[in-house]
DNA sequence: CTGAATCCCTGACGATACTG
DNA sequence: CAGTATCGTCAGGGATTCAG
């Protein structure tokens, strides 16, 4: 029966625990990215309902075409969106969540309703961090 | 009264919702990175117990010093790890998760539980789909 | 309308060597 | 022991242009 923290093994010994890196890791760099969360929140709206590619660009006003393009497609790679391409004039393509992604909804939610929560703590010792730090700097002078 | 969706306030217009960027990006952003999450967890392992910087690092066998350096002063920063420098000879530094820290755990723990039971069926799902990749490009040969 | 291809730049990260 | 300084590499990501 092997240890685990946060859904990472570890190994306990005599200089203490170690942890070894393990695939989880790769997700949790994907959902850190830099859109990946917005896109799923903005899909997360109204998850019965699927949004055509000019629809979430529309939603997301910051991002360029070709991020929106590679970020769906890493989604979709990774099972949590579903892409539906109609070979019409013009093309149309439609994205929504699929099951799996749906059931991250309620986890996402939670940590982000952590962030909700302390964001404006975490903006404030920050602050104060970089004061006390340019101080530092400034007596040194 | 703002709606929000996954804490991030958005705005309903005739095209559609549109997500308007805010801090808490950057917290995840940080949460995102390459070494954050592996140590908040060796932190986590037992939070009432500091660690000694060599302690976290022979936890994390693959990490460099500098980038356990960087990590710990980005975390204490956002107030979410407690330094304590004791001017001895040789120095010695601990670390441990304040309170703000430790409130994050369960958040954590829902997300990262999440990835535990979905990452074999990701990790599946990113197969197939490369493998689908790889074979309409030979076929395109 | 959707997406591929190209160019370029910035910043994250690692390796190494040095300091209090 | 813990941290800094410096350098080099490389992928993320933006702007622009082309294609089906």
């Amino acid at each position: 029966m092997e240890k685990t923290i946060h859904g990472r093994p570890y190994k306990e010994t005599k200089r203490g625990p170690v942890l070894t890196p393990c695939a989880p890791n790769s997700v949790l760099a994907r959902l850190g990215d830099k859109w990946t969360i917005l896109v799923m929140s903005i899909l997360a709206l109204d998850p019965a309902r699927p949004l055509r590619f000019s629809e979430i660009r529309t939603g997301i006003p910051d991002i360029s075409q070709r991020m929106l393009t590679l970020t769906l497609r890493n989604l979709e790679r990774d099972g949590l969106v579903l892409r539906r391409y109609f070979a019409e004039v013009p093309p149309r393509v439609e994205y929504e969540l699929t099951a799996m992604g749906k059931t991250m909804l309620p986890a996402l939610e939670g940590f982000t309703g952590w962030i909700r929560e302390n964001w404006q703590e975490i903006e404030r010792s920050r602050q104060a961090f970089d004061a006390a730090e340019a101080e530092r700097s400034a007596s040194g002078t």
